[in-house]
DNA sequence: ATTAGCACTCACGATAATCGAGTGCTAACA
DNA sequence: TGTTAGCACTCGATTATCGTGAGTGCTAAT
């Protein structure tokens, strides 16, 4: 769908007036605004044939306009330019990261929260699976009656505990042989293609210990298949103040959404296409509860490799040049950071 | 101060019925419902008496009267009698509860849909903390650069993990080391009282693994500290159906509380006195954005010893019978459920 | 001490009146 | 032919008015 250059002119300063004031704009007061030399009455003719295209919808008969969704997807296509974000900006979010040199927990938790500030938005952030990693280093800790604590670590520092019941007593001895059986094995393996069949190459184990490492090992598989990236967020209640959720069942189904770490990680995981920055509006989203809501995600790299991601939930009149130009910086920002953190 | 017979029949009643409709209640629909054979004439003289002594207030000149926090508190400590949970209901719990016999973080979980489910408002649950527990096993991983991960395990299956960076690069080799040093000394005691004097005491350790040892502890020590107990909230958005909260405000309030996890922390483990059940009600709270709420808070205990809290928000106006019983009956089973996964 | 009776209060809901920012349409204009 | 001034019209939002009813306090009778 090609508008002519007045048309995407006019829609371009309806979405962005209505994008900060969420007041239906009419053609008078747009005038005044775009000071292009156009009457009001050439506007609303104008405005009438965008309303015909479908870029614009009257609450009632004898109101100004608001841009649709489709009018939203339009300028975040074909109008909004991303700009780079002022350098004060830049250089103080670069400071703040400064701060978070040694933990991955308390980056992300920083992430989320300049992320909020930043936009006024509410801010989710994706820390790294461990299953992205190499593991460096298996630990069984024997526990009291027939429990075990395995523990995964990665080079980098990030560590998952795996509780296991076994049909058996494991004594502290019996617990450092596993260990070091499975080290020898699995150390320096990416966890998640670890495999099992390595077990029977084993000669010198006894036919208790090889039979519990089979015990074992599914559980490593199925935490590892299971595991789920700890989930960030922030500013929850900014979203309260817009006067678009003042109902309080649109608020209530943000709230749900945000404390599901499930939902809230498959929507930030979904990609669409290759672009660094992705945008769901309104109804794009997958999920129903956020048919009232845009949100803007981006990931976040090591080597090439996605290692997580994070994003904006907002009203559909979102400020998208605004947040995309943030999580632009701030993706380049965080792999920055966790490449320091992380590498070498 | 005490109230004659009839005054406390009559509160009562207009406490139970406040609490179940959010309407102010009037003196005619009262005499219906508690049939004493009291006139409304004789129900206005006595609830002008207990609006003199503060027990209710008229939210306008000609309407019902609703309780003030003082009547509330009052109900709580003179009126109201704690019954024992219905056995269905309780068999109901215990049955749930054994389907999450391995894992803490679970149960954890389940506690708190348990809790919210019942009472229709959001719950609270507060882990063990690690520090409460016998260190059963440290362990240091060598990562990346100068950094490592020590674990510390306990014999019931909880892990805290550390990163540390130091001055120095540490191989696998110096780790094994400084792994097992630290397991001779730590192994077996308790958390919160580990001290580093016994560094001294050893001998047989090289210059660099005894000021490695000395670099670790303190890190050890605050990490100790400083550890927080893991929340699990559930049924935020309960509270919002209430009509006392259809102001946003207050939402937020309350979203902001229960998003702040020291906060919650702190207000979960403030006893009152000797009591198995604590009841904070409105501006009780030290929190002052809590005051249109009340909190009702208790603890469940390992070998005697407080192993963690858990609770319930509610609106002021909380149904505090079926709270109270619900939480001592919550407690019971998770004490019990606790000592099961924890103990031999 | 209790209660029936009565005049009074006041939030709430419905109805009506006003206002104003907005519209579409028509005719005049460049 | 595209643009604009003019005008009548629409309709949500705001304000005003009024009746209703559940509530009150007070007084006098029981």
């Amino acid at each position: 769908m090609e508008l002519n250059a007045r048309k995407k002119k006019i829609l371009e300063v309806i979405i962005r007036d209505y994008i900060s004031t969420a007041e239906p704009v009419g053609s008078r007061t747009l005038s005044k605004r775009c000071n292009l030399g156009i009457s009001p009455a050439t506007i609303r003719n104008e405005m009438a044939d965008l309303e015909d295209l479908g870029f614009l919808v009257q609450p009632h008969t004898s109101s100004g306009r608001i841009p649709t969704q489709q009018a939203y997807r339009y300028y975040v296509d074909e109008i909004m330019e991303v700009k780079k974000l002022e350098k004060i900006i830049r250089t103080d979010i670069h400071r703040g990261f400064l701060n978070y040199t040694s933990e991955m927990g308390n980056t992300m938790d920083h992430t989320a929260k300049v992320l909020s500030q930043l936009t006024n938005y509410t801010a989710v952030v994706l820390a790294p699976r461990v299953t992205n990693f190499n593991c460096k280093h298996i630990q069984i800790v024997s526990l009291i009656k027939n429990r075990v604590l395995m523990i995964v670590v990665t080079q980098e520092g990030m560590a998952k505990n795996i509780e296991i019941t076994l049909g058996q007593q494991v004594d502290s001895m019996l617990a450092l042989k596993l260990t070091n059986v499975l080290n020898s094995f699995l150390k320096n393996t990416f966890l998640r293609d670890m495999s099992s069949e390595f077990i029977d190459q084993i000669q010198e184990l006894t036919a208790e210990e090889t039979h519990l490492i089979h015990e074992i090992l599914p559980h490593l598989k199925k935490a590892l298949l299971e595991d789920a990236s700890e989930i960030h967020s922030m500013g929850l209640t900014n979203l309260f103040n817009y006067p678009e959720f003042s109902d309080i069942e649109k608020i209530k189904r943000l709230v749900n959404i945000v404390q599901e770490k499930q939902v809230l990680s498959d929507i930030l995981t979904t990609k669409d296409g290759n672009r660094v920055i992705h945008i769901k509006i309104g109804s794009e989203n997958d999920n129903e509860s956020l048919k009232d809501f845009s949100i803007i995600t981006s990931t976040y790299e090591l080597d090439g490799e996605t290692m997580g991601a994070f994003g904006v939930i907002g009203p559909t009149r979102m400020n998208y040049d605004n947040v995309s130009s943030v999580l632009n910086y701030i993706r380049n920002e965080l792999n920055l950071h966790i490449s320091n953190l992380l590498m070498k």
